[in-house]
This record gives structure tokens, C-alpha cells and sequence, in this order.
DNA sequence: GTCTATATATTGATAGAC
DNA sequence: GTCTATCAATATATAGAC
């Protein structure tokens, strides 16, 4: 099990330096130790330990959602998890950014478009929480920007090999993000977005996230989902809506999805 | 000449699509109509045909200063002419920021370099020129942030082939990084910048580029920068300075800071 | 599990006919 | 100028010995 993490490893310091395309098995293999053939014993091909690495990041992102503070609505805080991730894992990242690996291989591309819109989403979630429903118009807009910055400072710092403190980085993004949700005032947003955020499309995003990611529990979050959407327009029994709402709660993917369906329940029900 | 144009445009397509490692010589020449060894009649090889794609770019931008109106000191005029480049030439665009070619070939790791440092130099001092000298200490956050922003209003069109105004686009950048600038009050920049811009900086960084694009009147054109670096420190006689940096205004690929130049001394003269 | 040896395909590039 | 034929190198991947 150790030669293949070292495998791993090699291999992903050598995509970030020459590139996927132009590291070769051998060169990997001769890295690590082992001979060209040996590799074969821990990989089906080169595209699988691609794979896998994909797989190893996405899932790092998912549990970014974990140390989130609900309560604290900052954008600051959020984007500290995630920008820790990030350079904790530079060399994937650099990987991912500076060369696109084989489009051919529709299953990598399928996974680099599913991790893509993980953090799509999470993006746009942070925006709503931070600024509120009001900035639904921009929010393409926004969460565009937040991602151009990031990309860009990352960029940098592994262009210039320094280190870079997330706490630090996060809570000067989002000061500048501040600047442009305030500066916003009467601007028409250059991309569509949603004229406005209602609490269906909400709970429809929240769905799309479910099926997404194919949990064990679907079934059971889908029907939670369409309870939670039935009782928002009939009874609004809060009884019956806490409990819904806190089995949501269980579930990390969607963690920040929920927050917001409570926040948009309980401002709603006043 | 009119196969060899063709040849690159039928790269560039291939480049964008599957990247520059993935695209063989033969799926060029095929695509084009020719055989395979016909290619090396027009191109010793395939990285040379690389190299002169980024040198029509190059050239491109570089051309976008004789359109800037210098008299509207505004970021988003700046802007609009570089847009126009990149959305002209978004195939390069996205060969290049979405595959980072042979860090192998040291040639065109170099060529790539001055390209990006064209742009760093030219967004610099469009926000020299829009906020005045003061943001010096921010400038290279700035910087960051606006081709972080730019890249990623890029690739968003790409991945969603969507077309996009380049007025409307600049223009609403540029008033993002209106919003920026004016919260930055009292904030410590990220990364260190300048703490301030003098002259003696601003000849300097002229000098540079001079001596980086090998002009034929190179030397007349160092004689003249150092010559207004004496004249600014001694006499100050406004005859001479006027006769100095007019000469300079010739050169294209220093306008920028040439306008500046002549900025900072009629301020300091005052 | 890891090695050597090998199969097979494709690459960039060259030589020489037309 | 453009073709065909071919080179040498390198790629991914497999087979079978140990």
C-alpha cells in the first residue's frame, strides 16, 4: 500500500512540473523505485492514478463543508477551509489549472466537470449566506470574480514558490469581494442571473446536489426535499418542519444548502 | 503563403481542443489537406509553428497601445482595447491558459515569459494612470485581481460559447475595480508592493522595457530617459524636457509610460 | 510483487521520387 | 511543393519468469 501513495506522489510532482501528457510511466515508475512493469501492478493504466488523485482532491473539497460555522456568516470564513485545501494541495491544483489532461477520456472529464460545479456551488451558497437573497441577481457575476482572484493568487504563489497563510489571503479576498457587493448598488450585472432567489429554486438546486452525488440515503433526502416544499406553502407546521429540516442537517454535501432553507423558512414565517 | 496559414489556423483549432502534447503533426497536416511530411515544408518543426502563433499574439498586444486614447485616463478604455485582442484571438487564449506547452523547449518558455510580463507591465500602469500614483502599495493586488477576473470572464466564455461585448465587459470590470479601489482605504496590502512610485522608478521600469524589445533606436532611447533623469534633478528647463519626452512619445510599446512620465513631471513642477 | 523482455502503436522528423 | 516510404525514438501496456 505504501509504494502505491509514493507512486501517487511522484507522479503528481511530475504532471505539476512537465505536464500529464509529457510524463511518461517510466519516468514515474523509475522515480519511485520501481520498474515500468511494476507499475501495472498498482494501476490498470496511467489515466486510472489520474483518476484516482481526482478523486482523492474532491474528496478533500467535500469535507471543507465540515468545518464551516453555520453561525458565522462570513465569506472570510469560508473561503479559509477551502483556500487551505488549495495549497495544501498545490501541486494538484497546479496540475489541474496549467494543463488540461486528455479530453478523449470522457470519464475524466466527467469528474473535472463534477468537482468543477462542487465548488460552483459552494461558491454560490457562500455568496447567499454572506450577502443574502438581494444579491441573487450578481451572483454569477460574483462567484466568477471569487474564483479568478483565487486562481490568480494561486498562480502566483507557485510561480514564485511562496508561501502563502490562508487565513490571511481569505480575509483579504473577501474585504475586496466587500468592496464589490457594495459598489454594486444600480449596476446591471453583465451575466443573467436570477432575478430573484426563491426558496424552490433553492430546494431544486438542493435536489440537483442530491442526485449528483449518488448517496445511499437518496431516496429518503428527495422525499424530504418535496415534504419540506409542500409544507413551505400548505400548513408551515413548524413541527413537522424542524424535523425535516434536521435530517437534511445530517447530510454534509448539502450542509450549506440547509442553512439556507432554515434561514429562508424562518424570515419567511415572520 | 496561403497553406501555411492555414496550417496554423487548422493547429490553433487542434491546440484549443486537445492541447498542444495530444495533437500530432499528422491530424494537423490531415486536417489541412496535406500529407505529413509536407507539414516540414513549411515549419522545421511543430514547436516552431508554436512559437510563431504566440509571436502573431505578442504582436497583437503590443499593437493595442496605438489605440489608447491617452487623454481619458480611464481604466475601462484600457480595457476595451486588450478585450478586443483576447476575444479576436480566444482560441490562443485558451491554448495557453488551458495547456501549459513544453517547459522543455527553453525558447518558448522565454517567449511566454515576455508575454506575460508585456501584460503585467501594461495593467500596472493602467491603474498608475486611472488612480494616480497613490495606489502604488496596492498595486500589485490589483494587478492579480484584474487578470485573475479577466482570465476567468475568459474561460467562462469558452466553456459556455457564449460571445461577449468587449465594451460592455470592460466597462463592467473596470467599474469592479472601481469598487475595489475605493474600499482599500486604511486596508495592508496582501502581497508587498512599492510604497511609492517616484520618477526615478518609473525611468527605471522604461528602461527595462526598452532593453527587452530590441529597438533599433535603443540607444537614443536610453540616452533620452537618462538625459530627462538629469534634467528633472538639475535645471528643469521645461524646453528641453518637452523636446526629451517628446521623442519618446514616438515609441509605442512605452506610451504608457511616456504619458506618465509627463504627468509626474508637470505635477512636480507645479 | 516486482522484474525482464517484448508486443504494438504512434510519435516527430528525414530522404528522395515526382 | 508535395508526396510516399521510412527512420529512430518513445509511448502504453502485456506476458511470463522469479
Amino acid at each position: 500500500m505504501e509504494t502505491k501513495q509514493k507512486l501517487m506522489q511522484t507522479a503528481l510532482q511530475l504532471f505539476a512540473d512537465n505536464g500529464y501528457s509529457e510524463t511518461s510511466v517510466q519516468e514515474i515508475a523509475k522515480q519511485t523505485g520501481i520498474s515500468k512493469g511494476g507499475f501495472y501492478s498498482y494501476f490498470p493504466s496511467k489515466i486510472d492514478l489520474m483518476l484516482e488523485m481526482v478523486d482523492d482532491y474532491h474528496q478533500s473539497i467535500q469535507n471543507i463543508t465540515r468545518e464551516i460555522d453555520g453561525t458565522k456568516a462570513e465569506l472570510a470564513s469560508y473561503l479559509h477551509g477551502e483556500l487551505e485545501i488549495w495549497i495544501e494541495h498545490r501541486l494538484f491544483f497546479h496540475v489541474i489549472f496549467k494543463e488540461l489532461p486528455p479530453k478523449k477520456d470522457e470519464t475524466f472529464t466527467k469528474k473535472m466537470e463534477q468537482l468543477h460545479d462542487t465548488l460552483h456551488y459552494h461558491h454560490q451558497e457562500y455568496f447567499y449566506l454572506t450577502y443574502g437573497q438581494q444579491i441573487a441577481p450578481y451572483v454569477t457575476d460574483l462567484v466568477i470574480m471569487l474564483e479568478g482572484i483565487m486562481k490568480e493568487y494561486m498562480m502566483y504563489m507557485m510561480l514564485h514558490d511562496k508561501q502563502m497563510d490562508a487565513r490571511q489571503l481569505s480575509s483579504w479576498i473577501s474585504r475586496q469581494m466587500d468592496g464589490i457587493v457594495q459598489n454594486l448598488a444600480n449596476q446591471k450585472p453583465f451575466l443573467q442571473g436570477d432575478e430573484e432567489r426563491t426558496i424552490e429554486q433553492l430546494l431544486e438546486d438542493t435536489k440537483e446536489i442530491v442526485l449528483q452525488y449518488q448517496l445511499s440515503n437518496q431516496q429518503m433526502l428527495l422525499r424530504t426535499i418535496d415534504e419540506i416544499n409542500r409544507h413551505i406553502h400548505a400548513d408551515r407546521d413548524p413541527f413537522q418542519l424542524e424535523l425535516l429540516i434536521h435530517y437534511l442537517k445530517r447530510e454534509k454535501v448539502i450542509e450549506i444548502q440547509t442553512i439556507q432553507i432554515e434561514k429562508m423558512w424562518k424570515q419567511g414565517g415572520l
